[in-house]
DNA sequence: AGCACGCCGACT
DNA sequence: GTCGGCGTGCTC
């Protein structure tokens, strides 16, 4: 009897293959393998061994073992089977999804170390017309010491014109700048921060790895210093050999994030995000494989790496709705840390200054330890939140009177302002105000944003953009105007308003235009009085010591939601902007513009007590029937026509009909057409949640089993983040 | 997902 | 007469 082995591949098919193992190699879990499939070779991961196989089918032979080591060691691999079951993904994507891609496609698990290259030549010898490749050459040039290619070509240059350059003997080889990394090893590191006596308080209240598993949610005001906690917990637990995780939003991965850590840690930082080349990848991913003792910072994905050796994990603004990925493997890296946490007995501290209902909730039932730090760091105050009710007031781009009053004020204490507006571009609507006519997108069932900057009409949910009209395109009125406010609108009336104060705007469109947010935000920490304009990206992260005063333009959008979310992530970005005033020694005071100042979640904003609000808003919850009180999923269809997708939802809803689970829908989502794709779900809702998970096993076999109608898609979502 | 096999339109 | 469109079927 040959021994045999089942092999998971990187496909999306919910079944294994299963081969014969030649003699003389011995296989383990997790292990890489090349293999004949169909007539193709594939790249395999160990699943299992001594398999008994099923009857009828004549097995191939695996053609070798790419290591002798298992690529994905066993806490990791049973980690990704977990996932796997749990958010109804495909073996072989889970497990192919925790390699780098340079591993993924079957290369060799060695350091790839990056080419180094400096000037050798001068610019005078290019032709003319070689612009790009004079801006190479003064650019490395530039740069005495050499650098890496991977740096080349993420300043915007390609590989062909560094090539060119080589040829042309401009620039040459270097060697990699050994010194540097040597004294960056050899920097001393701080000790521990010091912490105050409320910070104390709550780090004392920690459990440390020797407790075992443990997941603490660590409540924080804004500015009540959770990184500090988050050093110091891991400069007093973690021994010398001991590897750390810590998730952020990818928002918040900045150099100053890093460079915080780096104070503490020195060379133990190692970063993980979307930004990393594949051999950035690869060796990071192999440092981490390796055992090596790393303090790793990174973004979602980061949690499924193959760490051996860790003591502590920590996942900071835990309740940031980017934690859970939004298409394919769409499992949540919050979740995930939590159960990793569990399979490795070690502590798990979820940090928040706006818990997650969910997060909350097992705080209140126990499950987790919920650990208090109400006392903002240093002198500072919380911030005073008043609403102000909007209704039958006039409003000049969307500000009221009062407002404009009180940003004179602040400015002429030489004070900044934030103003919030939840909308990029100039108004979210053009209309018609003779026919009535509304412009929309005519690949999505959306509006158009009217971006006056640059004279564009663009939606915000496909890449569709068109220019901008003088006149309504139906009719040729005139009186064709915008309607709602932008960021670019409330940009221009306050330019116009405050003619001597620099305004700033931060947002998507803004961002990329000037490279980066830090660029932006120079002249602000300069401390200058000025007014910063911004979407939710001001929200995250950023600190800004000199803002006293914070705008809200409009507060109602989350209240009325149909989706039983909206008002958490309404409130969560209230209070995380909110956090934004008064850091420094400064108080500071948030105006939330609002037509409904009755509104209870509102007038609960205004103590400013989250925590108050969260358990309102899980009363409303527990009402309602929803998470966290009870497992949702959502099967999801999109095709080339609505009816296709409701059909598809219409077959497997029988499929659902179990004890204890409930079927809502199938209904069109809350944009129905996007891209030229007919989108419906169907939600399933259950008390019963192990139940469920064995329901949909089954139903995502038989839906694999059965073909699915040209250009129609089914997919499911657990624990969906979002349900419109 | 790949990749082949397979049956119908415009070209050397 | 062929090259090639992408429909459907299979991969241990």
């Amino acid at each position: 009897m040959p021994s045999t082995a089942r092999i998971a591949l990187n496909r999306p098919l919910r079944r294994l293959f299963d081969y014969i193992v030649p003699a003389g190699l011995a296989l383990r879990p997790g292990q890489r393998v090349k293999i004949p499939f169909g007539r193709q070779q594939a790249i395999g991961l160990v699943v299992e061994t001594d398999i008994t196989p099923p009857e009828g089918i004549t097995l191939k032979p695996i053609h070798s073992a790419l290591e002798e080591w298992p690529a994905l060691p066993k806490e990791t691999f049973r980690l990704l089977s977990w996932a796997s079951d749990y958010y109804q993904h495909p073996l072989g994507e889970c497990l192919f999804t925790a390699l780098p891609p340079a591993l993924r496609r079957g290369r060799p698990a060695i350091e790839k170390s990056e080419d180094w290259w400096q000037a050798c030549g001068s610019s005078a010898a290019l032709p003319a017309n070689a612009h790009k490749q004079k801006h190479l050459l003064d650019w490395i040039a530039r740069h005495k010491s050499g650098v890496k290619s991977g740096d080349i070509t993420k300043a915007g240059f390609t590989r062909a014109q560094l090539k060119t350059l080589s040829n042309k003997e401009l620039i040459q080889a270097a060697t990699p700048p050994e010194q540097n990394s040597q004294d960056q090893k050899h920097k001393e590191t701080v000790a521990a921060p010091e912490l105050s006596a409320a910070q104390q308080e709550a780090a004392s209240q920690l459990p440390t790895p020797e407790d075992g598993f443990s997941a603490s949610l660590l409540y924080g005001i804004t500015g009540s210093g959770k990184t500090e906690i988050y050093l110091h917990y891991l400069k007093k637990n973690l021994s010398a050999k001991d590897q750390a995780l810590v998730l952020v939003p990818e928002i918040n991965l900045t150099p100053q994030t890093v460079a915080r850590f780096q104070r503490y840690f020195g060379e133990r930082i190692l970063v993980w995000h979307s930004a990393l080349n594949d051999s950035e990848r690869l060796n990071a991913w192999l440092k981490i494989r390796n055992g090596e003792p790393v303090i790793l910072i990174g973004t979602r994905s980061a949690v499924l790496l193959p760490f051996t050796g860790l003591k502590a994990l920590i996942v900071d603004e835990e309740h940031d709705s980017s934690f859970k990925q939004g298409e394919g493997f769409r499992y949540s890296g919050r979740d995930v840390a939590v159960y990793r946490a569990h399979l490795n007995r070690c502590p798990v501290i979820l940090g928040s200054a706006t818990p997650s209902l969910e997060s909350y909730h097992n705080a209140l039932t126990g499950k987790y330890r919920l650990i208090r730090l109400e006392e903002r760091a240093g002198n500072a105050l919380p911030p005073s939140i008043s609403l102000l009710d909007i209704r039958s007031r006039p409003l000049e781009g969307g500000l009221s009177r009062p407002v404009m009053q009180a940003l004179q004020q602040t400015l002429d204490s030489g004070n900044q302002a934030l103003v919030f507006v939840n909308r990029r571009g100039f108004a979210p609507v053009m209309m018609c105000f003779d026919c009535g006519h509304m412009v929309e997108c005519p690949r999505c069932d959306t509006r158009l944003t009217y971006h006056r900057r640059d004279r564009a009409m663009r939606c915000h949910h496909c890449d569709y953009q068109t220019a901008a009209t003088e006149t309504c395109p139906k009719c040729k009125s005139e009186a064709f105007k915008p309607v709602g406010q932008g960021t670019e609108q409330t940009e221009d009336i306050l330019a116009a308003n405050f003619p001597d104060t620099p305004i700033v705007r931060v947002d998507r469109d803004s961002t990329q235009r000037k490279g980066s947010i830090q660029n932006i935000l120079k002249q602000v920490n300069s401390g200058e009085p000025c007014i910063l304009v911004g979407t939710q990206m001001l929200a995250k992260g950023h600190d800004f010591p000199d803002v006293t005063l914070v705008i809200v333009i409009n507060a109602d959008g989350g209240l009325f939601s149909v989706d039983f979310r909206a008002p958490e992530q309404l409130l969560q970005t209230l209070l995380q902007v909110s956090g934004r005033a008064g850091r420094g020694t400064k108080v500071g005071k948030v105006v939330v513009q609002t037509c409904h100042s009755d509104h209870p979640l509102l007038r609960t904003l205004c103590n400013g007590r989250y925590l108050d609000m969260a358990d309102q808003l899980l009363e409303e919850r527990e009402a309602g029937q929803f998470p966290p009180y009870r497992a949702m999923a959502i099967f999801r269809a999109e095709a080339d026509t609505m009816e296709q997708s409701l059909q598809i939802l219409d077959r497997i809803k029988p499929l659902t009909h179990a004890p204890s689970i409930e079927t809502w829908g199938p209904l069109p989502a809350l944009i129905a057409r996007r891209a030229d794709r007919h989108r419906a779900q169907l939600v399933l809702n259950t008390g019963n949640r192990s139940r469920l998970n064995k329901l949909l096993t089954g139903i995502c076999q038989t839906l694999e089993q059965e073909k699915a109608p040209k250009g129609a898609k089914w997919m499911i979502d657990v624990d969906p983040q979002e349900t419109g």
